[in-house]
RNA sequence: GCCCCCAUAGCUUAAUGGAUAAAGCAACUGCCUUCUAAGCAGUUGAUCCAGGUUCGAUUCCUGGUGGGGGUACCA
C-alpha cells in the first residue's frame, strides 16, 4: 500500500524534528479545488501540542519531506505534488497480487458470525442485509491479509423446533395451524413433499423434516447471494458435547453464578456490566438461550480465534451488554469480542411501509429479491449504506428500475475497459512500453492514477470502522472519473502511441481497482454488458 | 420511565474535527460517423432546533423536537 509506505517514510523523517508527535502525521486526499496530489492538516492539528505556530511547522515539514514530494502551503494546509517517478512505480506495485495485504495481519485469526437466521422459515430482507455486511467485511479482511472464518449458527434446538413440527403436522393433516405456530405458505409446500407414511410419524420427526428442508433452502439462498460460509454450526452439537453444562460449572466455580427462586442466575448487576442479573437456567431446569450462547462463544474461542465478531440486527442490541459481560466473566478480554449492529430494514411496497413478521407470513423473501433484482444489484444496494442507517427498501424500485442501481455504473467501467483492451489488441498497441520519463501526465490522467492510489484509504477505513459501505462509495467515485475520462480522451490511438501506452497502463490499474473493489463486496465484474 | 440508533438536496444516501458538503434517482438543457449513450457536459437544489468545546463542528458535548429499536425464568 503506497500511501501507507509514503506515510511511514514521512513519519520516519519527521520524527527527528517532532518526536512522537510525528505519529499523528498522515496524508489525506486534497479537496477538488486544490491542485495537489496529497494533503496534510498536520501543521494545524499539531500546532498547539508542539507549541509552535502552524506556519513554522509547515516550513519545517516542507523541508524535511522534500525528498518525497514537493510541498506548498495553502492557508494552514500542506499540499504535496508527488515526483514524476512515483507514478510508474505505483502502477507496478498496484498490479501485484496482495497489494492490500499486510503480512502482520496474517497472525490474526478472525471469526465472523452473521445471518444465523432461525431455521423456521425462509430468509428475508434482513438476512440479505446481514449477509451483505458480513460477507463483505470478511472479504475486506481477507484482502488485508487477515485469516477470516465465516460462520453461521443454526439454532436447531428448543421450543421453536417443536412449534415448527406441530405447524407442519397441522398443514399435513389439513388442520388449523396452532396460534403461536408458523403460518407461512412455505410450510404448505413442505407438507406437500412429505411421504405418505408421515401420518404415523411422531411430532419430533415433523420438526426435523421441516427444519432440514428450510436449512437446505437457506444454504441455497446464501450460495445464490454469493455468500459461502466456512461452517454451519449446529446448536445441537453444543449439547452433544455437554458444553453448556461445562460453561455453567466454570461460572459457578468463579462464584459468578448463584441460585435464586429455583433458577440459576449470572451476577452481572454488581459489576455494573449489565443493568441486572440474568437467568442461565430456568426454574424448570431448562437452559436459557443466553447460557447456550455463552457456551457457543466459548467454543469459538477454544478453536483459536483472536477476534470474535458477531453481526446482529438492531432488535438484539439489548443483548450486547449481557454477552460481553458473560464472556468477560468466563475470562475472555472484552476487546476480543465485538458485536456489529446493523439497523433494521423496513420495506416499502406500493408507497406503503410493510411490516415484516415471519409468523404473520407476510414478507418478501431473499430468494424472491434475488430472482427479481439480481444478486449484484442487491448486494451493491445493501452494501452502499452504512450499517447504522435505517434502510427503507423500496421493493418496486428494486424490481422495476434495477438499471438505476449504481452497480451498473461501476460494472460498466470494467466492461468498457475490457473493450478498450480488445480494441488496442486489434490495433497492435498492447506491446507498447510506456516511456514515463519523457511523458508528461495531463491533469485527467494524473487524477485517475491518484484515485486508484487512494483506494487503500477506503479499504482501511472500511476495515477500521467495520463498515464496508466505503467501498461502493469509492467505486462510484472512481467510476465517475473514468467515464468522464473515457468521454474526453481516446485511449487506444494509433496516431499517438506514446499516450496510448501510458493510458493503457492507467486503464489496467483502473480496471484492477474496480475488479478488486467489486470482489470485496461480492459483486461480479463483467467483461461485457 | 430507562437504554441504544438515526435526522444532510423533492427521494435514497456519502463526507478519519479541516479548505468551496459529495453522488445516484427525479426535473430541465445539450452531446452518438470516432475504444459500448447502462455514458458525458451543464442547470436547479441540503446539514432538524437551541446552546457549548475548538484556530476550525455536518462531525464532539448538553438540552430539545421527530422517527426506529430494546427493556423476558422468548428463541
Amino acid at each position: 500500500m503506497e500511501i501507507k509506505k509514503l506515510e511511514d517514510e514521512a513519519r520516519e523523517l519527521l520524527r527527528k524534528e517532532f518526536g512522537s508527535q510525528a505519529e499523528g502525521f498522515f496524508f489525506t486526499q486534497p479537496p477538488p479545488h486544490i491542485n495537489a496530489d496529497l494533503s496534510s492538516g498536520f501543521a494545524l492539528s499539531a500546532a498547539k501540542k508542539l507549541g509552535k505556530n502552524p506556519s513554522e511547522i509547515s516550513d519545517k515539514i516542507s523541508d524535511i519531506l522534500s525528498p518525497i514530494a514537493d510541498c506548498e502551503k495553502t492557508g494552514g494546509f500542506l499540499n504535496f505534488k508527488l515526483k514524476k517517478s512515483f507514478f510508474p512505480k505505483f502502477l507496478d506495485s498496484f498490479s501485484k497480487n496482495g497489494y492490500f495485504s499486510d503480512p502482520e495481519n496474517s497472525k490474526t485469526k478472525i471469526n465472523l458470525e452473521f445471518v444465523s437466521a432461525n431455521p423456521t422459515g425462509p430468509m428475508h430482507l434482513a438476512s440479505g442485509s446481514g449477509a451483505s455486511l458480513g460477507d463483505s467485511l470478511a472479504r475486506i479482511f481477507s484482502a488485508l491479509g487477515y485469516k477470516v472464518h465465516k460462520e453461521y449458527y443454526i439454532n436447531n434446538v428448543g421450543n421453536q423446533v417443536k412449534m415448527l413440527g406441530l405447524s407442519l403436522k397441522a398443514r399435513f393433516l389439513g388442520k388449523e395451524v396452532p396460534q403461536e405456530g408458523y403460518h407461512g405458505e412455505y410450510l404448505k409446500e413442505i407438507a406437500a413433499s412429505l411421504p405418505k407414511e408421515a401420518e404415523n410419524w411422531p411430532d419430533e420427526k415433523f420438526g426435523r423434516f421441516a427444519m432440514e428442508k428450510i436449512i437446505d433452502s437457506q444454504k441455497k439462498d446464501m450460495a445464490d447471494f454469493n455468500v459461502n460460509f466456512d461452517l454451519w454450526f449446529e446448536e445441537s452439537s453444543l449439547h452433544e458435547r455437554n458444553l453448556p453444562a461445562q460453561t455453567l460449572e466454570i461460572l459457578k466455580s468463579k462464584n459468578m453464578a448463584y441460585e435464586k427462586d429455583g433458577a440459576v442466575w449470572l451476577g452481572l448487576a454488581d459489576s455494573g456490566c449489565d443493568d441486572k442479573d440474568r437467568v442461565l437456567v430456568k426454574s424448570g431446569g431448562i437452559n436459557t438461550y443466553f447460557l447456550n450462547d455463552l457456551a457457543y462463544h466459548r467454543d469459538k474461542f477454544s478453536r483459536g480465534f483472536d477476534k470474535v465478531i458477531d453481526i446482529w440486527g438492531a432488535d438484539h442490541h439489548g443483548y450486547i451488554a449481557r454477552m460481553k459481560a458473560g464472556l468477560e466473566a468466563l475470562g475472555y478480554p472484552p476487546e476480543s469480542f465485538t458485536v456489529i449492529i446493523h439497523q433494521l430494514v423496513s420495506l416499502k411496497k406500493e408507497g406503503e411501509t410493510v411490516k415484516m413478521s415471519k409468523r404473520a407470513g407476510e414478507f418478501v423473501t431473499l430468494a424472491q429479491l434475488i430472482s427479481e433484482a439480481g444478486t449484484d444489484a442487491c448486494r451493491f444496494f445493501f452494501t452502499m449504506r452504512s450499517p447504522k442507517t435505517h434502510l427503507v427498501f423500496d421493493i418496486d424500485l428494486a424490481k422495476k428500475k434495477s438499471n438505476e442501481n449504481p452497480v451498473f455504473y461501476v460494472q460498466y467501467v470494467h466492461a468498457r475497459i475490457c473493450s478498450i483492451f480488445e480494441n488496442a489488441l486489434q490495433k497492435g498497441l498492447l506491446d507498447l512500453k510506456p516511456d514515463w520519463e519523457n511523458y508528461n501526465l495531463n491533469e485527467d490522467e494524473r487524477k485517475l492514477i491518484l484515485k486508484v492510489l487512494y483506494m487503500e484509504k477506503s479499504v482501511l477505513q472500511a476495515a477500521k470502522e467495520l463498515s464496508p459501505h466505503h467501498i461502493p462509495t469509492y467505486l462510484t467515485e472512481l467510476a465517475g472519473l473514468f467515464h468522464s475520462f473515457y468521454d474526453k480522451h481516446k485511449v487506444a490511438d494509433e496516431e499517438n502511441k506514446q499516450s496510448s501506452a501510458v493510458r493503457l497502463a492507467i486503464m489496467s490499474a483502473v480496471r484492477l481497482a474496480i475488479k478488486r473493489g467489486l470482489d470485496m463486496i461480492g459483486v461480479g465484474a463483467p467483461e461485457r454488458m
